[in-house]
DNA sequence: GTTAAAACCTATTGACATAGTAGGTAAAAG
DNA sequence: CTTTTACCTACTATGTCAATAGGTTTTAAC
């Protein structure tokens, strides 16, 4: 399940993305348009800008913005700096031991599948493909 | 992320259908096969009798059947069985709300595709998909 | 009818993750 | 030198996960 770390990221990247035109974007902007406690995403956007996703400037005038063109993130790089590696299985898992039963296992290759579903269905979504619904 | 009772329950679904021409198969056996814990076993099983996927017998010579034709399961159903409705996102959940935000949420349509995906690609596996693997 | 094998039932626990809140310090522009 | 902004550390309530523990009931076989 996608958390609220992920969803709400997603939602400020979005809104850096539609903002930008007029330099850095204040949290305190964000949290009003996008209806979420400021305090909450000061959590988010620290992990954001620890990722190198996106940047902040301190002082009046600052801000947040984005680090590259809207274009070159995907979705699944985002959720991934949030939550942690897109696993939907615990045994397919970087941390995971190789399971003894692993070559006997009958839903192995299910979860194997499901997996690889799941991360190309983010990562070829562009943040742009999002934005591109209002803009008909 | 698909939890242990999800994956553990597909694998006594599993082991129901391979094991069935013995009669009932008791749960002894099939936690010696799958290396896993009986007791646990017995909460997994519990639940799996209650949405009526399997029923046990008591006594002497006991223990659990597939309710049904073992080509009539799908995966789906059986993970919902333990875990709930497939719920990728909070947003989409049954019981949640409608979000006020609906109209104008540039995530909604996002997590709304994930979330068929899912229900999709969950749903279209049979239980026999995954037993054909062995023998070919 | 007694025994043994099996299902069935209730309760509890430790560890961890989620979704925040609280209360500050540092930087930078005007 | 004041205001606005980012940045930082810590705490907490709630819930879920993955089990374990210790029983009772059912039923076939002897």
């Amino acid at each position: 399940m996608i958390s609220t770390k992920g969803r709400y990221a997603l939602r400020v990247m979005l809104d850096l993305a539609e903002n930008a035109q007029n330099g850095p974007v204040p949290l305190k902007d964000i949290a009003e348009r996008q209806e979420i406690s400021k305090k909450y995403l000061e959590i988010l956007v620290r992990d954001l800008v620890k990722g190198k996703m996106i940047k902040g400037s301190s002082g009046k005038g600052g801000g947040y913005m984005l680090c590259r063109a809207p274009e070159s993130y995907n979705v699944g790089e985002i959720i991934e700096q949030m939550e942690g590696p897109l696993n939907t299985v615990a045994c397919l898992a970087e941390e995971a031991a190789e399971c003894p039963r692993a070559g006997r296992c009958l839903t192995l290759p299910l979860w194997r599948e499901y997996d690889n579903l799941v991360h190309d269905f983010f990562y070829q979504k562009k943040l742009t493909d999002l934005l591109a619904q209002t803009k008909h």
